[in-house]
DNA sequence: ACCGTGGTTAGCTTTC
DNA sequence: GAAAGCTAACCACGGT
């Protein structure tokens, strides 16, 4: 850990829904790195519920979202294999100097 | 369950990569919803190593992603539980006739 | 992984229903860790039925399960909120050094 | 629904935190159902952790959780599936008067 | 009586 | 290697 800037999270006396700057800008950064996250888990909600969407979809013209998602965990896993072979192809070829 | 598409799943006996259509389009249209899944699955991951980026700054910076986790939880059940409150409150308005 | 006991898991030559012993006494062992497990299950079943027993009864003298089941969450948030907000003032105290 | 008690849920104008008897004793009746539930989900609760301990030690000594799960998960559906068999055989007992 | 939905539990991934 | 957080499967309920 760098320096500790966790004495920003200290309750203060007075209570205040403000960000506290403990000496320092610190509260403000921090509730800034909040939000951004907090914007972010916004943004992962709602395409999760566009995934389910697509499955809802899918499973209205008679496809069942349980083995399309074997499907696509299979596919998932072909794709990972084919760059690993393909990294390892590569690590090869530069050790026999072929780059 | 209306139709069952799963014959689809079926290996044909031609071994090929494109999508079979046995006896209608139902290939194309599985493989399309399974590319949007594909396709959604990708922007999730971009977006969760997005969140771990923004972690990893805060961290950077000082602070400790444990305890800003800790504190989004606790804003989370906050909003959740005062939704929940206004809505059980509707629940006990309307069964009181007061809707 | 320590050891590997997966080899018990293999079919061995001779079709029984009795635990293998595969060079030791593997094969009871897993068995009765097994069992274990499955008593246990059965308990809790026999707890899922109870609540569902209590919810029934409740509802036969004209309370809403739905709405029960509401408080309950909240009860639950209320003492987990308080729980968790209690530990987050444990560490903070301990960044500033109160500990 | 036989009777309607919700009326039971109304918060009250003196701000307290016993049941309220509304015209009657249901307020300790819906608190007493309330608490019956409560303690049955904490007897479940300890049974998780009970079962979890159990993979704990079983992986202590070199099993793994996940395939033993998998295992248990085969065994329960075999138990299903012969005791439907057993259930069957018996309705076609009594269909033929073997009863 | 079946489908769809919501809530709960188990499994998996990632973090520490 | 252990613990936690998150995701997906499961189940029970209510609605149609």
């Amino acid at each position: 850990m760098a320096e500790n800037n966790v004495t920003s999270f200290k309750p203060t006396d007075e209570g205040s829904n403000e960000a506290r700057d403990v000496g320092g800008v610190t509260g403000e950064r921090l509730k800034s790195f909040i939000e951004r996250v907090e914007r972010l888990e916004e943004e992962k909600t709602a395409l999760l519920e566009d995934i389910k969407e697509v499955y809802g979809e899918a499973k209205a013209t008679g496809f069942e979202p349980k083995i399309m998602r074997r499907v696509i965990k299979l596919r998932k896993m072909d794709i990972e294999k084919r760059r690993e072979e393909d990294e390892l192809l590569e690590l090869y070829k530069a050790a026999i100097g072929m780059a």
